[in-house]
This record gives structure tokens, C-alpha cells and sequence, in this order.
DNA sequence: AAGGTAGGCAACCGCCACACG
DNA sequence: TCGTGTGGCGGTTGCCTACCT
């Protein structure tokens, strides 16, 4: 889609007014520049963390949420913007196809992306491709996820990594991680548990790649 | 040139989980 | 233990633009 244009930003401005006064209680649709200035305001000064007091700090007639939902998606600092690039779309398929909808978890993994971003791109580009692609391959057109086993497996595999991490950091806290994470019962895993990401580095995902390749628009389960 | 349509994106909604008193 | 407030998440909606007829 074209970058906003002035024109645009005005309309949709207009478009956010009519809303709002459709609605007394607070203001609602398109944000205007004022009102971006004076949340990254308050932000900047009391931090990004009790919305509801940053809205009124701010003076802005929004709730919480969608204050919240504004600096996450667009005015938050290292947001990357414009075109997704190859690498960070293969990423994308590989963690939908790891995850699924888990929007947060996969944009987790791609810096500067916001789960919102990334749902938006996976809905309008890359769901569509992998139905066409796989009605041309003449493959199940229903996605298919990874079994329970395999998800086990994953999870084994990710547990390692994550306490090899801890590990090399040679904290107090890795270790103690470590200790806490072998003496988990496999049997007992919380597959979910695995696939926080918070702690790793950018793009790191050669364990994914162990598992899954992608080929000509088909999941391999390797 | 005008109208219709599909694609893309920002924002909202509803639900859930968690923290705290 | 329960109720309330808050934040986070995925799904959905509505508007704008570009493209097609």
C-alpha cells in the first residue's frame, strides 16, 4: 500500500472525528499528530506502563488501551517500517507454522515488528500464497500444524538451547535456571513454556530450521 | 472520467490472565 | 477467596488507496 500522505492523514483525521462524535465518552479512530506528540510525551517522562494515568496525564480524550495499542504499533521507538524483508518472511512462515496465530510470540522474534504488523502481513499475503500454493501442489489446503510428538520433540530440543544459554551467561540466576529446567519431567512439558523467546537474540533460529523446511510452498517436518 | 472492487493498514473489540487489596 | 483494575492478545472492522472495467 502507498505511505499516508498528508491528504490522507486529514481524511483519516476527519474519519477519527466523525467517530468521536458519534461517541462523547472518549475519542476514538485515527490518531492526530497532537495527540502523538502528547502521548510520547508522558511517555517519556512516567515510562510506558500504567496506561490508564498516562492517558489522562496526557490529557488525551483516548483509554488506556488504545494508548497502549498506539506507542506499541506505531510510536514506539526502533519500529521498523516499510516492506518485510525475504529473511524476515521466511521467519514468519517457519514460526506460524511452529506456533500459529501466536502473533506476539512470532513478532517477538523479528525486531521491530509489532504483532499487529505481522498479523496484518500474514492475512493479506502470506495465508493467501500458502492456500494457492498448496491448492496448485494439490496438498491438503487445511494448515497443518505440528503434532504433539513433534512439538514435544521441539520443545526437547529448545530446552537445551535455552539452558546452554543460561549457561554461558554464567549467572547465578542461569544456573539456577538450568538445575530448575533439567529436572523437568519431559513427560510434563508445557510445550508453551519453550517458546518464549524474551531471552534469546534476534533471528536465532537455527533449532527451527533443524525441524522444518519450507520448499516450494510446502512445511517439510524433517 | 467515473464507478466498482480488492488489498492494505490502523484501530477497536472482546476475552482472558494476572496482580493486588 | 473474591472482586476489581489493568495489561496483553487475537480477531475483526472500517477507511483509504490503487487498480480494473
Amino acid at each position: 500500500m502507498a505511505p499516508m500522505t498528508e491528504e490522507s492523514i486529514k481524511r483519516k483525521v476527519k474519519a477519527g472525528e466523525a467517530m468521536k462524535s458519534s461517541k462523547k465518552e472518549v475519542n476514538k479512530g485515527a490518531w492526530t499528530a497532537e495527540e502523538d506528540h502528547k502521548l510520547a510525551e508522558v511517555i517519556e517522562v512516567h515510562g510506558a506502563k500504567r496506561w490508564k494515568t498516562i492517558a489522562s496525564k496526557a490529557g488525551l480524550n483516548r483509554c488506556g488501551k488504545s494508548c497502549r495499542l498506539r506507542w506499541l504499533n506505531y510510536l514506539r521507538p526502533n519500529i521498523k517500517r516499510g516492506n518485510i524483508s525475504d529473511q524476515e518472511e521466511d521467519l514468519i512462515l517457519r514460526l506460524h507454522k511452529l506456533l500459529g496465530n501466536r502473533w506476539s510470540l512470532i513478532a517477538g522474534r523479528l525486531p521491530g515488528r509489532t504483532d499487529n504488523e505481522i498479523k496484518n502481513y500474514w492475512n493479506s499475503h502470506l495465508s493467501k500464497r500458502i492456500i494457492q500454493k498448496e491448492k496448485q501442489s494439490g496438498a491438503n489446503p487445511t494448515r497443518q500444524m505440528v503434532s504433539t510428538e513433534q512439538k514435544l520433540s521441539l520443545a526437547e530440543h529448545h530446552q537445551k538451547v535455552h539452558i546452554e544459554m543460561k549457561e554461558d551467561s554464567s549467572s547465578e540466576e542461569g544456573a539456577s535456571f538450568a538445575s530448575k529446567e533439567t529436572n523437568k519431567n519431559m513427560n510434563n512439558i508445557d510445550v508453551d513454556d519453550f517458546f518464549d523467546f524474551s531471552n534469546e537474540g534476534p533471528l536465532n533460529l537455527e533449532w527451527v530450521s533443524k525441524f522444518l523446511d519450507f520448499d516450494d510452498g510446502r512445511w517439510l517436518i524433517n
